[in-house]
DNA sequence: CTATACTATGCAAAAGATTGCATATCAAGC
DNA sequence: GCTTGATATGCAATCTTTTGCATAGTATAG
């Protein structure tokens, strides 16, 4: 249910079309919650069926019409209820580890290759991370209680993101020994 | 197909049971991939049937008998082709960030509770890795080919975990001056 | 002799996620 | 006029994962 849970989040400011909430998930949520347009859509017009969502049809000009859903009351009281659950303890999943278990002579230079493009994909990601955090989350002592919760995640998200990196260097450093060995 | 050579790289170095590889993924791949028993079962037996893996009964006395699978060189061949292949960008799934977005002055409490449970389990988790890592990883320099790749995984594990450590400190800061607010 | 726990394997339904395809409006450039 | 790209929504099939249940042998402790 946490998709369900992760849009109504995404609504709890602004009511949002499937598009717009498709984008916005790519420099926020997303995040932390990853989800294509597809599911977004499907779950949507679930959500507006539970009566979680309402949702209106929006004329637009130079674009086409747009479906923007909103938070219901029952959706804000669902969603504080979610909050009060017990979290599940996040499921680690990461190809690239399993890999590494396959090191030998003959794989350890693709393996460093792909350790550097991750290692490019999250500077990039650090770099929007660093832009949000400069441009919104300066301030931090005077933020509104529900933007420092956004600021904690956005935290994370930098933590682990620059000591991934060191770990990439520290990786690509090994297996540069392995290479030449 | 990622858990399909999940398994396979648990059985480089020993043929194991199902029974035996879901203990296994607990203390080691499971760090990096999870898997639930009953998925471990199923692939095991869609593997045989692809003829990447043999089976074997095993009889033993003392315990109810046991299939034991080992790699045919075809699911050597399939893993080593998987290692080369690209590796997708992980996708971030965290209730608790998202529920980090949700926060105010109610839940606070709540969230800071959840923060100090998964703490906890992060000490714990560390304490194990600390613990593999002496037994197994002390002498890094002299580890052969493929051991340093699971060193860098589970060096990987320690550093995320430690400034997970830190962040949750961080957060619990945080959230502590907005409770007493 | 009985309850509990560990070993060992599995089925089936439901939920969640990915992949590929399909459609349509409108703006802007060539 | 035609292509490209952004906006906007969706279906269907498949794959993956979770959840709940089911079975059974053996050991140990009370």
């Amino acid at each position: 249910m946490a998709l369900a849970h992760a849009i109504m989040t995404a609504l709890i400011e602004d009511d949002l079309s499937g598009y717009e909430l498709s984008r916005d998930f790519e420099t926020s949520l997303g995040f932390f919650w990853n989800a294509s347009h597809q599911q977004i859509y499907q779950e949507l017009r679930k959500l507006a069926e539970k009566g979680w969502l309402n949702k209106r049809e929006v004329n637009q000009s130079g674009k086409p019409n747009k479906i923007v859903y909103g938070l219901t009351m029952a959706g804000r009281d669902a969603l504080q209820a979610w909050v009060f659950g017990t979290t599940r303890t996040q499921a680690a999943k990461d190809e690239l580890l399993v890999k590494l278990y396959n090191l030998d002579a003959t794989n350890v230079s693709h393996l460093a290759a792909e350790i550097s493009r991750r290692r490019e994909d999250m500077m990039k990601l650090l770099y929007l991370y660093e832009t949000i955090r400069r441009r919104h989350y300066a301030d931090t002592a005077n933020l509104p209680v529900r933007r420092k919760g956004v600021y904690l995640a956005l935290a994370y998200g930098i933590s682990q993101g620059e000591h991934f990196l060191a770990w990439c260097d520290q990786a690509l450093e090994l297996l540069a020994g392995v290479e030449s060995a």
